[in-house]
DNA sequence: CTATTATTCGGAGCGATGTTCCGTTTTGTC
DNA sequence: GACAAAACGGAACATCGCTCCGAATAATAG
Protein backbone atom coordinates (compact mmCIF):
# COMPACT_ATOMS: atom_id res chain seq x y z
CA UNK A 1 0.00 0.00 0.00
CA UNK A 2 0.80 3.36 -0.21
CA UNK A 3 1.42 5.86 2.65
CA UNK A 4 -1.46 6.77 3.94
CA UNK A 5 -3.90 9.97 3.78
CA UNK A 6 -3.02 12.20 6.41
CA UNK A 7 -1.36 11.96 9.78
CA UNK A 8 2.36 12.51 10.08
CA UNK A 9 4.02 9.35 8.97
CA UNK A 10 5.22 9.99 5.30
CA UNK A 11 4.71 13.60 3.92
CA UNK A 12 4.26 11.95 0.69
CA UNK A 13 5.98 13.60 -2.57
CA UNK A 14 2.48 15.21 -4.76
CA UNK A 15 1.94 17.04 -1.38
CA UNK A 16 3.08 20.82 -1.77
CA UNK A 17 6.29 21.91 0.01
CA UNK A 18 3.86 24.65 2.31
CA UNK A 19 1.70 21.74 3.08
CA UNK A 20 3.84 19.39 4.32
CA UNK A 21 5.53 22.37 6.86
CA UNK A 22 2.20 23.31 7.90
CA UNK A 23 1.54 19.52 8.60
CA UNK A 24 4.59 19.25 10.48
CA UNK A 25 3.65 22.65 12.32
CA UNK A 26 0.41 21.50 13.45
CA UNK A 27 1.23 18.28 14.87
CA UNK A 28 3.80 19.64 17.43
CA UNK A 29 1.12 22.54 18.08
CA UNK A 30 -1.22 19.87 18.76
CA UNK A 31 1.02 17.97 21.06
CA UNK A 32 2.43 21.02 23.30
CA UNK A 33 -1.59 21.82 23.61
CA UNK A 34 -2.97 18.59 24.24
CA UNK A 35 -0.40 18.08 27.34
CA UNK A 36 -1.32 21.14 28.52
CA UNK A 37 -5.28 21.44 27.95
CA UNK A 38 -6.09 18.30 27.23
CA UNK A 39 -7.02 16.69 23.59
CA UNK A 40 -10.70 18.35 24.13
CA UNK A 41 -8.28 21.90 23.96
CA UNK A 42 -10.46 24.32 21.18
CA UNK A 43 -9.12 24.25 17.79
CA UNK A 44 -8.70 28.03 17.86
CA UNK A 45 -6.32 27.39 20.10
CA UNK A 46 -4.53 24.74 18.18
CA UNK A 47 -4.79 26.80 14.79
CA UNK A 48 -3.39 29.95 16.61
CA UNK A 49 -0.63 27.93 18.76
CA UNK A 50 0.64 26.97 15.36
CA UNK A 51 -0.35 30.37 13.15
CA UNK A 52 -2.13 29.00 10.88
CA UNK A 53 -5.80 29.54 9.64
CA UNK A 54 -8.64 26.90 11.21
CA UNK A 55 -9.31 26.12 7.62
CA UNK A 56 -5.91 24.78 7.26
CA UNK A 57 -6.58 22.46 10.37
CA UNK A 58 -9.64 21.13 9.12
CA UNK A 59 -8.09 20.31 5.92
CA UNK A 60 -5.70 18.30 7.09
CA UNK A 61 -7.23 16.91 10.03
CA UNK A 62 -10.72 16.75 9.26
CA UNK A 63 -11.86 15.61 12.71
CA UNK A 64 -10.39 15.86 16.08
CA UNK A 65 -9.70 12.13 16.70
CA UNK A 66 -7.61 12.61 13.27
CA UNK A 67 -5.59 14.61 14.55
CA UNK A 68 -5.48 13.18 18.31
CA UNK A 69 -4.75 9.64 16.36
CA UNK A 70 -1.47 11.58 13.85
CA UNK A 71 -0.21 13.43 17.12
CA UNK A 72 -0.13 9.63 19.19
CA UNK A 73 0.36 7.39 16.31
CA UNK A 74 4.14 7.00 17.28
CA UNK A 75 3.06 6.03 20.80
CA UNK A 76 0.35 3.60 19.32
CA UNK A 77 3.03 1.54 17.57
CA UNK A 78 5.27 1.48 20.18
CA UNK A 79 2.67 0.18 23.20
CA UNK A 80 1.75 -2.31 19.97
CA UNK A 81 5.30 -3.70 18.99
CA UNK A 82 5.78 -4.23 22.63
CA UNK A 83 3.56 -7.44 22.97
CA UNK A 84 5.55 -9.97 20.86
CA UNK A 85 8.56 -8.57 22.78
CA UNK A 86 7.34 -9.16 26.46
CA UNK A 87 5.22 -12.14 25.34
CA UNK A 88 9.47 -13.43 24.66
CA UNK A 89 10.80 -11.65 27.73
CA UNK A 90 8.33 -12.30 30.32
CA UNK A 91 8.27 -14.70 33.06
CA UNK A 92 5.13 -15.91 32.06
CA UNK A 93 2.16 -14.83 29.62
CA UNK A 94 0.05 -13.50 32.53
CA UNK A 95 3.53 -11.32 33.87
CA UNK A 96 3.59 -10.47 29.72
CA UNK A 97 -0.18 -9.52 30.11
CA UNK A 98 -0.01 -7.72 33.43
CA UNK A 99 3.06 -5.47 32.09
CA UNK A 100 1.36 -4.57 28.59
CA UNK A 101 -1.76 -3.85 30.31
CA UNK A 102 0.78 -1.68 32.56
CA UNK A 103 2.30 0.13 29.44
CA UNK A 104 -1.11 0.59 28.16
CA UNK A 105 -2.75 2.42 31.25
CA UNK A 106 0.54 4.37 31.55
CA UNK A 107 -0.29 5.55 28.32
CA UNK A 108 -3.74 6.40 28.31
CA UNK A 109 -3.20 7.66 31.80
CA UNK A 110 -0.34 10.65 30.82
CA UNK A 111 -2.64 12.08 28.09
CA UNK A 112 -5.09 14.27 29.57
CA UNK A 113 -8.31 12.85 29.09
CA UNK A 114 -7.30 10.70 26.39
CA UNK A 115 -9.26 7.76 27.85
CA UNK A 116 -12.67 9.93 28.14
CA UNK A 117 -12.21 10.74 24.20
CA UNK A 118 -11.76 6.86 23.55
CA UNK A 119 -14.98 6.23 25.13
CA UNK A 120 -17.02 9.31 24.12
CA UNK A 121 -20.32 7.99 23.73
CA UNK A 122 -21.07 9.78 20.48
CA UNK A 123 -19.21 8.83 17.45
CA UNK A 124 -17.10 12.09 17.47
CA UNK A 125 -14.39 9.78 18.16
CA UNK A 126 -14.88 6.76 15.96
CA UNK A 127 -11.60 7.07 13.81
CA UNK A 128 -9.73 7.12 17.13
CA UNK A 129 -11.28 4.22 18.50
CA UNK A 130 -11.02 2.12 15.34
CA UNK A 131 -7.41 3.06 15.08
CA UNK A 132 -7.19 2.20 18.65
CA UNK A 133 -8.52 -0.99 18.02
CA UNK A 134 -7.02 -2.20 14.87
CA UNK A 135 -3.42 -1.65 16.40
CA UNK A 136 -4.03 -3.07 19.47
CA UNK A 137 -6.79 -5.52 19.74
CA UNK A 138 -4.51 -8.01 17.74
CA UNK A 139 -1.84 -7.67 20.21
CA UNK A 140 -4.00 -7.58 23.23
CA UNK A 141 -5.75 -10.86 21.66
CA UNK A 142 -2.19 -12.29 21.29
CA UNK A 143 -1.16 -12.13 24.82
CA UNK A 144 -4.73 -13.21 26.07
CA UNK A 145 -4.49 -16.30 23.67
CA UNK A 146 -0.79 -17.39 25.28
CA UNK A 147 -1.58 -16.63 28.61
CA UNK A 148 -5.05 -18.86 27.68
CA UNK A 149 -2.81 -21.64 26.29
CA UNK A 150 -0.32 -21.38 29.44
CA UNK A 151 -3.82 -22.14 31.90
CA UNK A 152 -2.96 -18.72 33.57
CA UNK A 153 -6.08 -16.85 32.68
CA UNK A 154 -9.33 -18.26 32.55
CA UNK A 155 -10.81 -18.26 28.90
CA UNK A 156 -14.30 -16.54 27.91
CA UNK A 157 -12.44 -12.75 27.86
CA UNK A 158 -12.68 -10.74 24.90
CA UNK A 159 -9.91 -8.48 23.57
CA UNK A 160 -12.08 -5.67 22.78
CA UNK A 161 -13.89 -6.11 26.03
CA UNK A 162 -10.22 -5.77 28.41
CA UNK A 163 -9.46 -3.30 26.58
CA UNK A 164 -12.51 -0.92 26.43
CA UNK A 165 -12.72 -1.95 30.24
CA UNK A 166 -9.19 -0.81 30.84
CA UNK A 167 -9.79 2.64 29.03
CA UNK A 168 -12.79 3.14 30.72
CA UNK A 169 -11.15 2.88 34.47
CA UNK A 170 -8.27 4.80 33.18
CA UNK A 171 -10.96 7.28 32.85
CA UNK A 172 -11.46 10.66 35.57
CA UNK A 173 -8.11 9.53 36.88
CA UNK A 174 -6.36 12.74 38.67
CA UNK A 175 -9.81 13.94 39.85
CA UNK A 176 -9.80 12.32 42.79
CA UNK A 177 -6.22 11.00 44.70
CA UNK A 178 -8.95 8.52 46.19
CA UNK A 179 -9.40 6.87 42.59
CA UNK A 180 -6.59 4.83 41.44
CA UNK A 181 -7.33 2.64 38.16
CA UNK A 182 -4.31 0.77 38.81
CA UNK A 183 -5.58 -1.15 41.75
CA UNK A 184 -9.09 -2.19 40.24
CA UNK A 185 -7.24 -3.25 36.78
CA UNK A 186 -5.24 -5.16 39.17
CA UNK A 187 -8.16 -6.68 40.52
CA UNK A 188 -9.68 -7.18 37.49
CA UNK A 189 -6.22 -9.12 36.94
CA UNK A 190 -6.66 -11.40 39.99
CA UNK A 191 -10.22 -12.37 38.49
CA UNK A 192 -8.91 -12.83 35.44
CA UNK A 193 -6.10 -15.25 36.88
CA UNK A 194 -8.67 -17.36 38.68
CA UNK A 195 -9.02 -21.28 37.43
CA UNK A 196 -12.36 -21.84 36.00
CA UNK A 197 -12.47 -24.58 38.47
CA UNK A 198 -12.72 -22.68 41.55
CA UNK A 199 -15.65 -20.79 41.88
CA UNK A 200 -17.86 -20.27 39.33
CA UNK A 201 -19.56 -16.99 37.82
CA UNK A 202 -22.66 -17.44 40.27
CA UNK A 203 -26.12 -16.15 39.50
CA UNK A 204 -26.18 -13.07 36.74
CA UNK A 205 -25.33 -9.82 38.20
CA UNK A 206 -28.59 -8.22 36.66
CA UNK A 207 -30.88 -7.89 39.45
CA UNK A 208 -33.20 -11.20 39.86
CA UNK A 209 -36.22 -11.65 38.22
CA UNK A 210 -39.30 -11.22 40.92
CA UNK A 211 -36.88 -8.70 43.49
CA UNK A 212 -38.60 -5.04 42.34
CA UNK A 213 -38.62 -2.77 39.32
CA UNK A 214 -37.92 0.47 40.51
CA UNK A 215 -34.77 1.05 39.74
CA UNK B 1 -33.98 20.37 59.26
CA UNK B 2 -36.55 22.11 56.53
CA UNK B 3 -37.46 20.76 53.27
CA UNK B 4 -34.65 21.44 51.42
CA UNK B 5 -34.08 23.52 48.41
CA UNK B 6 -34.26 22.74 45.20
CA UNK B 7 -35.20 19.43 43.35
CA UNK B 8 -38.63 18.06 43.46
CA UNK B 9 -39.39 16.34 47.12
CA UNK B 10 -41.52 18.91 49.14
CA UNK B 11 -43.04 21.60 47.00
CA UNK B 12 -42.13 23.42 50.33
CA UNK B 13 -45.59 26.11 51.37
CA UNK B 14 -44.11 29.35 50.71
CA UNK B 15 -43.64 29.00 47.01
CA UNK B 16 -45.85 30.54 44.31
CA UNK B 17 -48.00 28.45 42.94
CA UNK B 18 -47.20 29.15 39.65
CA UNK B 19 -43.10 28.37 40.67
CA UNK B 20 -44.42 24.74 42.60
CA UNK B 21 -46.17 23.83 39.08
CA UNK B 22 -43.32 24.75 36.54
CA UNK B 23 -40.99 22.96 39.05
CA UNK B 24 -43.02 19.87 38.24
CA UNK B 25 -43.51 20.18 34.68
CA UNK B 26 -39.80 21.25 34.49
CA UNK B 27 -39.13 17.87 35.95
CA UNK B 28 -41.63 15.80 33.54
CA UNK B 29 -40.58 17.36 30.98
CA UNK B 30 -36.73 16.74 31.50
CA UNK B 31 -37.15 12.84 32.93
CA UNK B 32 -38.46 12.74 29.12
CA UNK B 33 -36.21 14.27 27.32
CA UNK B 34 -33.28 12.51 29.37
CA UNK B 35 -34.58 9.02 28.71
CA UNK B 36 -34.75 10.23 24.47
CA UNK B 37 -31.38 12.45 24.66
CA UNK B 38 -29.60 11.38 27.17
CA UNK B 39 -28.52 13.54 30.55
CA UNK B 40 -26.54 15.60 27.77
CA UNK B 41 -29.92 16.94 26.21
CA UNK B 42 -29.68 20.87 25.04
CA UNK B 43 -31.12 22.75 28.18
CA UNK B 44 -33.48 24.55 25.63
CA UNK B 45 -34.65 21.45 24.54
CA UNK B 46 -35.88 20.71 28.01
CA UNK B 47 -37.41 24.33 28.62
CA UNK B 48 -38.85 24.02 24.93
CA UNK B 49 -40.47 20.64 26.04
CA UNK B 50 -41.65 22.06 29.02
CA UNK B 51 -43.04 24.89 27.69
CA UNK B 52 -41.32 28.15 29.63
CA UNK B 53 -38.40 30.15 29.51
CA UNK B 54 -34.89 29.39 30.16
CA UNK B 55 -34.24 31.18 33.17
CA UNK B 56 -37.01 29.35 34.60
CA UNK B 57 -34.79 26.34 34.32
CA UNK B 58 -31.94 28.24 35.86
CA UNK B 59 -33.87 29.54 38.62
CA UNK B 60 -34.97 26.05 39.67
CA UNK B 61 -32.07 24.18 39.17
CA UNK B 62 -28.91 26.30 38.37
CA UNK B 63 -27.01 23.49 37.19
CA UNK B 64 -27.62 20.68 35.05
CA UNK B 65 -26.40 18.22 37.79
CA UNK B 66 -29.33 19.72 40.24
CA UNK B 67 -31.75 18.92 37.58
CA UNK B 68 -30.52 15.35 37.19
CA UNK B 69 -30.09 14.87 40.84
CA UNK B 70 -33.95 15.86 41.22
CA UNK B 71 -34.62 14.01 38.29
CA UNK B 72 -33.62 10.35 39.41
CA UNK B 73 -33.41 11.46 43.48
CA UNK B 74 -36.11 8.54 44.01
CA UNK B 75 -34.31 6.00 42.19
CA UNK B 76 -30.93 7.21 43.49
CA UNK B 77 -32.97 6.63 47.64
CA UNK B 78 -34.15 3.55 46.11
CA UNK B 79 -30.75 1.95 45.64
CA UNK B 80 -29.89 3.47 48.87
CA UNK B 81 -32.39 1.47 50.85
CA UNK B 82 -31.79 -1.57 49.34
CA UNK B 83 -28.62 -2.03 50.70
CA UNK B 84 -29.51 -3.11 54.31
CA UNK B 85 -32.38 -4.93 53.02
CA UNK B 86 -30.20 -6.90 50.72
CA UNK B 87 -27.63 -7.94 53.53
CA UNK B 88 -30.73 -9.14 55.26
CA UNK B 89 -32.36 -11.14 52.84
CA UNK B 90 -29.28 -12.41 50.65
CA UNK B 91 -27.52 -15.68 51.34
CA UNK B 92 -24.72 -14.26 52.31
CA UNK B 93 -22.59 -10.80 52.21
CA UNK B 94 -20.98 -11.70 49.45
CA UNK B 95 -24.13 -12.78 47.60
CA UNK B 96 -25.46 -8.94 48.42
CA UNK B 97 -22.81 -7.00 47.35
CA UNK B 98 -23.58 -8.65 44.27
CA UNK B 99 -27.02 -8.16 43.85
CA UNK B 100 -26.77 -4.22 45.20
CA UNK B 101 -24.00 -3.85 42.61
CA UNK B 102 -26.35 -5.59 40.54
CA UNK B 103 -29.18 -2.98 41.29
CA UNK B 104 -26.08 0.05 40.93
CA UNK B 105 -25.49 -1.01 37.28
CA UNK B 106 -28.67 -1.86 36.43
CA UNK B 107 -29.43 2.09 37.08
CA UNK B 108 -26.64 3.97 35.66
CA UNK B 109 -26.83 1.63 32.92
CA UNK B 110 -30.46 2.54 31.73
CA UNK B 111 -29.69 6.46 31.75
CA UNK B 112 -28.50 7.67 28.44
CA UNK B 113 -25.02 9.08 29.74
CA UNK B 114 -25.90 8.72 33.34
CA UNK B 115 -22.17 7.33 33.93
CA UNK B 116 -20.47 9.24 31.27
CA UNK B 117 -21.84 12.66 32.83
CA UNK B 118 -20.60 11.06 36.67
CA UNK B 119 -17.02 10.50 36.00
CA UNK B 120 -17.16 14.04 33.79
CA UNK B 121 -13.37 15.37 33.92
CA UNK B 122 -14.16 18.72 34.96
CA UNK B 123 -16.05 20.08 37.86
CA UNK B 124 -19.26 20.96 36.05
CA UNK B 125 -21.31 17.56 37.92
CA UNK B 126 -19.47 18.07 41.03
CA UNK B 127 -23.07 18.33 42.53
CA UNK B 128 -23.66 15.64 41.25
CA UNK B 129 -21.36 13.41 42.29
CA UNK B 130 -21.12 14.76 45.51
CA UNK B 131 -24.70 13.77 45.55
CA UNK B 132 -24.36 10.22 44.31
CA UNK B 133 -21.44 9.47 46.78
CA UNK B 134 -22.87 11.17 50.06
CA UNK B 135 -26.21 8.71 49.63
CA UNK B 136 -24.44 5.66 48.40
CA UNK B 137 -21.16 5.49 49.53
CA UNK B 138 -22.22 4.63 52.88
CA UNK B 139 -24.29 1.91 51.93
CA UNK B 140 -21.86 0.19 50.14
CA UNK B 141 -19.48 0.95 52.72
CA UNK B 142 -21.89 -1.37 54.97
CA UNK B 143 -22.37 -3.86 52.85
CA UNK B 144 -18.34 -4.27 51.83
CA UNK B 145 -17.30 -4.14 55.55
CA UNK B 146 -19.79 -7.33 56.16
CA UNK B 147 -18.42 -8.93 53.36
CA UNK B 148 -14.52 -8.50 54.66
CA UNK B 149 -15.72 -9.34 58.22
CA UNK B 150 -17.62 -12.95 57.05
CA UNK B 151 -14.07 -13.44 54.93
CA UNK B 152 -16.08 -13.45 51.73
CA UNK B 153 -13.65 -10.83 49.78
CA UNK B 154 -10.52 -9.93 50.69
CA UNK B 155 -10.10 -6.48 52.80
CA UNK B 156 -8.64 -3.19 51.38
CA UNK B 157 -10.93 -1.99 49.03
CA UNK B 158 -12.12 1.66 48.97
CA UNK B 159 -15.86 2.01 48.59
CA UNK B 160 -15.17 5.14 46.65
CA UNK B 161 -12.37 3.14 44.42
CA UNK B 162 -15.69 0.44 43.60
CA UNK B 163 -18.29 2.69 43.02
CA UNK B 164 -16.46 5.42 40.69
CA UNK B 165 -15.12 2.17 39.14
CA UNK B 166 -18.18 0.43 38.45
CA UNK B 167 -19.41 3.46 37.36
CA UNK B 168 -16.55 3.72 34.69
CA UNK B 169 -16.85 0.49 33.37
CA UNK B 170 -20.60 1.17 32.25
CA UNK B 171 -19.67 4.27 30.43
CA UNK B 172 -20.45 3.54 26.66
CA UNK B 173 -22.24 0.63 27.18
CA UNK B 174 -24.60 0.09 24.04
CA UNK B 175 -22.20 2.02 21.79
CA UNK B 176 -20.40 -1.81 20.83
CA UNK B 177 -22.92 -5.09 21.44
CA UNK B 178 -19.65 -6.40 22.00
CA UNK B 179 -19.00 -4.72 25.31
CA UNK B 180 -20.71 -5.60 28.60
CA UNK B 181 -19.89 -4.12 31.57
CA UNK B 182 -21.65 -6.59 33.64
CA UNK B 183 -18.71 -9.28 32.44
CA UNK B 184 -15.94 -6.96 33.44
CA UNK B 185 -18.20 -5.97 36.78
CA UNK B 186 -18.27 -9.90 37.08
CA UNK B 187 -14.47 -10.29 36.93
CA UNK B 188 -13.66 -7.78 39.52
CA UNK B 189 -15.83 -9.48 41.99
CA UNK B 190 -14.29 -12.80 41.17
CA UNK B 191 -10.62 -10.88 42.01
CA UNK B 192 -12.19 -9.31 45.22
CA UNK B 193 -12.90 -12.37 46.43
CA UNK B 194 -9.87 -14.38 46.28
CA UNK B 195 -8.63 -14.80 50.09
CA UNK B 196 -5.67 -12.80 50.48
CA UNK B 197 -3.29 -16.24 51.01
CA UNK B 198 -3.62 -17.50 47.72
CA UNK B 199 -1.73 -15.32 44.71
CA UNK B 200 -1.02 -11.85 46.42
CA UNK B 201 -0.73 -8.58 44.06
CA UNK B 202 2.36 -9.31 42.48
CA UNK B 203 5.00 -6.61 41.26
CA UNK B 204 2.95 -3.21 40.69
CA UNK B 205 1.10 -2.81 37.51
CA UNK B 206 3.30 0.17 36.25
CA UNK B 207 6.12 -0.10 33.61
CA UNK B 208 9.34 -2.08 35.20
CA UNK B 209 11.97 1.41 36.48
CA UNK B 210 14.78 0.14 33.78
CA UNK B 211 12.22 -0.86 31.18
CA UNK B 212 11.55 1.89 28.52
CA UNK B 213 10.59 5.10 28.24
CA UNK B 214 8.72 5.72 25.00
CA UNK B 215 5.66 5.49 26.19
C1' DC C 1 -62.81 44.15 44.15
C1' DT C 2 -58.75 46.85 43.57
C1' DA C 3 -54.14 48.35 44.51
C1' DT C 4 -49.63 47.17 45.97
C1' DT C 5 -45.70 44.42 46.34
C1' DA C 6 -42.84 40.62 45.83
C1' DT C 7 -41.94 36.76 43.22
C1' DT C 8 -41.51 34.41 39.03
C1' DC C 9 -41.34 34.23 34.06
C1' DG C 10 -39.52 34.65 29.43
C1' DG C 11 -36.29 35.14 26.08
C1' DA C 12 -32.94 38.37 24.09
C1' DG C 13 -28.12 38.70 24.38
C1' DC C 14 -23.19 37.46 25.29
C1' DG C 15 -19.24 34.53 24.93
C1' DA C 16 -17.27 30.25 23.61
C1' DT C 17 -16.82 26.58 20.37
C1' DG C 18 -17.30 23.49 16.16
C1' DT C 19 -17.63 23.62 11.29
C1' DT C 20 -18.16 25.32 6.58
C1' DC C 21 -17.16 28.15 2.66
C1' DC C 22 -14.97 31.01 -0.59
C1' DG C 23 -11.92 34.85 -2.00
C1' DT C 24 -6.94 35.29 -1.71
C1' DT C 25 -2.28 33.66 -1.66
C1' DT C 26 1.31 30.44 -2.54
C1' DT C 27 3.53 26.80 -5.06
C1' DG C 28 4.89 23.97 -8.88
C1' DT C 29 5.27 23.79 -13.85
C1' DC C 30 5.90 25.16 -18.59
C1' DG D 1 7.05 35.26 -16.15
C1' DA D 2 2.45 33.27 -16.73
C1' DC D 3 -0.85 30.04 -15.47
C1' DA D 4 -3.49 26.54 -13.05
C1' DA D 5 -3.91 23.86 -9.19
C1' DA D 6 -3.42 23.48 -4.44
C1' DA D 7 -3.47 25.39 -0.02
C1' DC D 8 -4.40 29.13 3.11
C1' DG D 9 -6.97 32.24 6.19
C1' DG D 10 -10.56 33.75 8.70
C1' DA D 11 -15.21 35.56 8.29
C1' DA D 12 -19.59 33.64 8.87
C1' DC D 13 -23.02 30.53 10.56
C1' DA D 14 -24.86 27.31 13.96
C1' DT D 15 -25.19 25.51 18.61
C1' DC D 16 -24.96 25.73 23.38
C1' DG D 17 -24.37 27.32 28.29
C1' DC D 18 -25.43 30.93 31.05
C1' DT D 19 -26.85 35.81 32.60
C1' DC D 20 -29.82 39.63 33.08
C1' DC D 21 -33.71 42.55 33.32
C1' DG D 22 -38.27 44.27 31.82
C1' DA D 23 -42.87 42.04 31.72
C1' DA D 24 -46.25 39.18 33.75
C1' DT D 25 -48.34 37.06 37.53
C1' DA D 26 -49.57 35.51 42.12
C1' DA D 27 -50.14 36.67 46.97
C1' DT D 28 -51.60 40.14 50.15
C1' DA D 29 -53.47 44.31 52.11
C1' DG D 30 -57.02 47.70 52.16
Amino acid sequence: MPSDSHAGEAPARNKRADAVRNQQTLLAAAAEVFAVSGVDAPIRQIAAKAGVGMGTIYRHFPTRADLITAVYRHQIQACAEAGPSLLASAGSAFEALRQWIGLFVDFLVTKHGLADALQSDSSRFAVLHTYFLDRLEPVCAQILDAAIDAGDIRPGIQPYELMRGIGNLCIGRGSDPRYDPGRLIELLLQGLQQTQDSKEPGTPLSPKPGTQSCL
